[in-house]
This record gives structure tokens, C-alpha cells and sequence, in this order.
DNA sequence: GTATTATTTGCAACAATGTTGCAAATAGTT
DNA sequence: AACTATTTGCAACATTGTTGCAAATAATAC
């Protein structure tokens, strides 16, 4: 069994990117958290040992464009990121899993047993990707 | 049959706002668009009105208070707004409708007639409200 | 209609967030 | 260890969102 270091130099070189302080500290911080992280999250998590805004910036798209990482919607300004399944790609990056927002502790999870149902759109309609985020009250906080 | 301004007006009353002229022009652009709009869509349209940002600001946000329109859910930092129909109140705000974002021309519509499946939670997590947004291409772009 | 009161607006100033170019530093490769 | 490609940090800037307060406007009372 790997441990996170392996694991997370395995996942940089896979998608072909250098393993970088800030990119192994960015990944770490995601495989510990069990919920959603957001920019300032980095920015707070990683305080005080200088990580520059613009890194993390560009970390958080280069994770994206890897397809390591994926976006939660939101209905404020902030982006929400998490860890995207090992059957993502660059190519093929459709996360068919629920997200959960809970009203009580603020974290946004993926529910990733959680089926998307099929949705009857109208007629002339094509639908490439499908996005739920339910929010609630999570196991946790009930 | 009522037209647009006394439509607006009553809206308006109904929500105990004054009736001034911004809201009134931020709801007629509504009324007018067949899609969400944004913040900087109102900069835009109300360019060379002399409308302050910071005005905008404040009429969405009363808008929303109010339960006259609601936010739709981005995977990005812009915040999309539309128009609630006439069920929504500010106490019971719920849009039980599919949301679907054309990737052709950039469109965010409610599909109003469009039902959002009963989703099955793992146990522990309490519901209230589910977003559902589809992405693909819409009738006018296929 | 006019006076009074409550609400709304615009301005200024600020805070937070996101972007770009470029030189220095670091990682990967030979 | 030397070379090359990539990444980082800095500076500067653009965009977006917020707050306090005085002036303007709308609603209400007369």
C-alpha cells in the first residue's frame, strides 16, 4: 500500500506535471480534507510559508485542465474544487456524482455513490453534462 | 391583459419596494431577456444610463430578498440571476426547475416544465433543496 | 399640490479576487 | 554537473463586491 507522498508523485507524473512544493502541499491538503476546498482555503492553509496567490491560481488550473481536480457550482462568487475519481481524464471529465452542501458546517461534499438520475429534457435539447448539488444538513452535523 | 409597467409596478408593491426607476428598467431587462443575466449584464445594458454599480448591486440583492428572482448555481465566479414565477415568496423560495447552460451561446434558461428527480441520499443527510443545471446545446443552437 | 418622512441612490473609498508579463528559481533531462 | 524546460514570485493591473454617508427621490400625510 502507497503512501500519500507515492501516491500524490504518482498522480503529478501521471498527468505529465513537475512535482513541485506547492503542487504535492496543494494535493496533500485535498487528500485530508473531506469536504470541497476553495481559494482561500489555500491561502489560509498555507499561510505564513509564503505560497504566493498567483501559484495557487495557476495550480488549481493546471489540476483542472489534468483532470486531477474537479469544480463544484456555486451560487456565490466563490469556485469550489475536489478531488476528481481515478476514471477522470482531460478528455472525459464528467463527474456523475452528487454534490452536498451542508447549511450547518458550510463544507460542499462529494456524494460519490450517489447516482444523477436521468433528466427528460424538453424536445431539441442535447445535454452533455449534468450537474446536481443538493444542500441540506450532512451526516456530521444532524 | 396588464402591460410590462403595471406588470412591474405590481411586482414591485407587492414587495413593498418604491418604485423607482432603476428597478423598474432591471426588471423590464429581465422580462425582455429569454435567458439568466449577470451582474455585468446590467452594466452593459444600462451603460450611458447613468446607473451606479454599487445600485445594481443593491437591487439584486433586494430582488432576491424579496423572492423575485433567484440565483442560478456557475462553476465560475459570475453569478447568475433570473426571474422567479409567481410561487416563489421570500419565506418559501424554492425553484423546483431544471436550470440548462448552452455551451453554443453562453444561454443560461429555466426549463420551467422540466421536473427535478427524487434523489435517493445516502442516510444521514436531510435535504432542503436540490440545484439541478444541465449543460449541452439548446433548441435555437442545435 | 405641498410638506414631511422613509427609502433609495450615487459617490468615494476600500477590500477581495482574478489576471498577465517577465526575470529568477527550481525541476527534469542529458 | 550542465543544459533545457517548466514553474514560481513579484509587480502591476483589472474586475468584482462592500460600506458609510450625504443628496436625491419616492411614499405618505396633510
Amino acid at each position: 500500500m502507497k503512501n500519500n507522498k507515492d501516491q500524490i508523485t504518482d498522480i503529478l507524473r501521471n498527468s505529465h506535471l513537475s512535482v513541485t512544493e506547492t503542487r504535492v502541499k496543494i494535493l496533500e491538503l485535498f487528500m485530508k480534507s473531506n469536504g470541497a476546498l476553495e481559494h482561500s482555503d489555500f491561502e489560509k492553509k498555507l499561510a505564513g510559508q509564503a505560497f504566493d496567490r498567483v501559484t495557487i491560481y495557476r495550480t488549481l488550473q493546471a489540476f483542472i485542465d489534468k483532470g486531477i481536480i474537479h469544480k463544484i457550482p456555486t451560487t456565490d462568487t466563490s469556485v469550489q474544487y475536489a478531488l476528481c475519481k481515478s476514471e477522470c481524464s482531460p478528455e472525459h471529465h464528467h463527474d456523475h456524482h452528487v454534490h452536498f452542501k451542508c447549511e450547518e458546517c458550510g463544507n460542499t461534499l462529494c456524494l460519490d455513490d450517489t447516482d444523477i438520475p436521468v433528466i427528460q429534457l424538453p424536445k431539441g435539447y442535447a445535454a452533455h453534462n449534468i450537474e446536481v448539488v443538493v444542500s441540506g444538513v450532512c451526516k456530521a452535523c444532524k
